[in-house]
DNA sequence: AGTGATGATTGCAC
DNA sequence: GTGCAATCATCACT
């Protein structure tokens, strides 16, 4: 049939007197060869003269030939034809499935709140670094820095990402119009156009997957520059270091903080409870190193602690006037908590004005203050025998360099007591 | 740029 | 799992 039709077209009485298409044919076509000839090259004389043609004689030319009652029935043949040759083949490598790099990406870029729902500017990557750095003040700016960054990166991956798809859909409205409109002369059919309107859609989701990649690049460098840890180390707040030697220095006997007076710490200090062990650790080694170094900061913490002590004390002597006045250790009230332990080893007498001046605090707290150092001395800990400066003696380290103390420490929850000493904790 | 301080990490021992 | 010791990487100061 396509070679009857085909043939009555082309080599029978196809395109006479232009382009319009003769009346159908009355039978089969002549098989004169000479004939055959003839009409072709009528046909090829007319397609090359067509330029030559008027845009009004080609319009109705055209409108000739749309009309022309075998013009549905040629149509669907030529379709099928192309269908059937390599004019369509693209079509063939559709319905391929889903590209796994661009899946890998569209789960990054969501699990980086790139893409999908806005979780506030953050994302849960952030949260999670948050808590693996730690969440002091100097952190959080950071965070609130990388937050502002990455609500700046997904801004524009969804400005990027609408006008592709804006121009995408114009792109393919235009082609479908035009291809639409070729239809009516061309072979075009619909499963063709949607064909096309594919092909488009692939040309624009592999742009797509350039913005995703760089995007996702992008979160990386912003990551890697805002969250690691080591790369952006901060040292702690001037208060933070401090509340940690004022523990330290009061606990020197047994620089081991229980749980959960490391939770303390960290809730005090604001950072994460292995910032707190990572801290005693590095303290603990670096102050047995050089020890000497450290004396004059265990003086200033002792001083202060033995401050904070002595207005404590003279609190609860003042308290307990009425009643039967107790030394510290008795450890009757729990309305205070004596900020230094046994393991002051300092000689208050021989502080410096600048440390500590007993007349500050009353000839009442003085008294107590004594008492206090009776009480410490009692422990072992203190020592008014040291030589020159050393007001301070790390006494509590061992012959091995091990602190005396130290017997399981991670089960230890608060230090090592000797008779009569006075129960410290300054996380409390 | 050099240097010491400091927070974090790693490997090992218990 | 915890602590020690060594080390790394960065900060902060000169």
């Amino acid at each position: 049939m396509l070679q009857t039709l085909a043939g009555v077209n082309l080599a029978g009485h196809s395109v006479q007197g232009g382009m319009a298409l003769p009346p159908p044919p009355h039978g089969h076509e002549g098989a004169d060869g000479d004939g055959r000839k003839q009409d072709i090259g009528d046909i090829l004389h007319q397609i090359m003269t067509i330029t030559d043609q008027s845009l009004d004689e080609a319009q109705a030319k055209k409108h000739a030939l749309n009309c022309h009652r075998m013009k549905p029935a040629l149509f669907s043949v030529l379709c099928e034809i192309k269908e059937k040759t390599g004019l369509s083949i693209r079509g063939a490598q559709e319905e391929d499935p889903p590209d796994p790099q661009l899946m890998r990406l569209d789960n990054m870029l969501l699990a980086e709140g790139v893409s999908g729902p806005e979780k506030g500017g953050g994302s849960a990557a952030a949260a999670a670094a948050a808590a693996a750095s730690g969440s002091s003040s100097d952190n959080s700016i950071e965070h609130s820095d990388y937050r502002a960054k990455l609500t700046q990166i997904r801004q524009i991956y969804h400005t990027e990402l609408e006008k592709y798809e804006q121009a995408c859909n114009e792109f393919t409205t235009h082609v479908m119009n035009l291809l639409r409109e070729q239809s009516r002369t061309r072979p075009i059919s619909p499963k063709e156009i949607e064909r096309m309107v594919g092909i488009i859609h692939r040309k624009f989701s592999s742009i797509q997957m350039q913005l995703k990649q760089s995007t996702c690049e992008a979160v990386m460098i912003l990551r890697s520059r805002f969250l690691d840890a080591r790369r952006k180390r901060r040292n702690f707040s001037k208060q933070a270091t401090e509340i940690l030697n004022e523990y330290f220095y009061s606990h020197l006997s047994n620089p081991y903080p229980s749980e959960e007076a490391k939770e303390e710490l960290a809730k005090k200090c604001s950072i994460t409870v292995s910032q707190v062990s990572n801290w005693f650790g590095n303290k603990r080694i670096r102050y047995k190193k050089n020890i000497g170094k450290f004396q004059e900061e265990a003086n200033l913490y002792a001083a202060k602690t033995a401050v904070t002590a002595a207005h404590a004390v003279a609190a609860a002597v003042q308290n307990n006037q009425t009643n039967s006045p107790t030394t510290p250790n008795s450890g009757s009230s729990g309305s205070f908590n004596l900020p230094n332990s046994g393991d002051m080893f300092m000689n208050m007498q021989s502080l410096n004005g600048d440390s500590y001046q007993g007349s500050q605090v009353g000839a009442n707290v003085q008294s107590q203050v004594d008492t206090l150092r009776h009480v410490i001395n009692q422990t072992g800990g203190y020592s008014d025998g040291l030589g020159g400066n050393s007001l301070y003696s790390p006494h509590n380290l061992n012959a091995n360099g091990g602190w005396q103390d130290a017997t399981t420490p991670s089960s230890v929850t608060s230090p090592t007591e000797g008779p009569g000493s006075v129960h410290s904790d300054t996380s409390n």
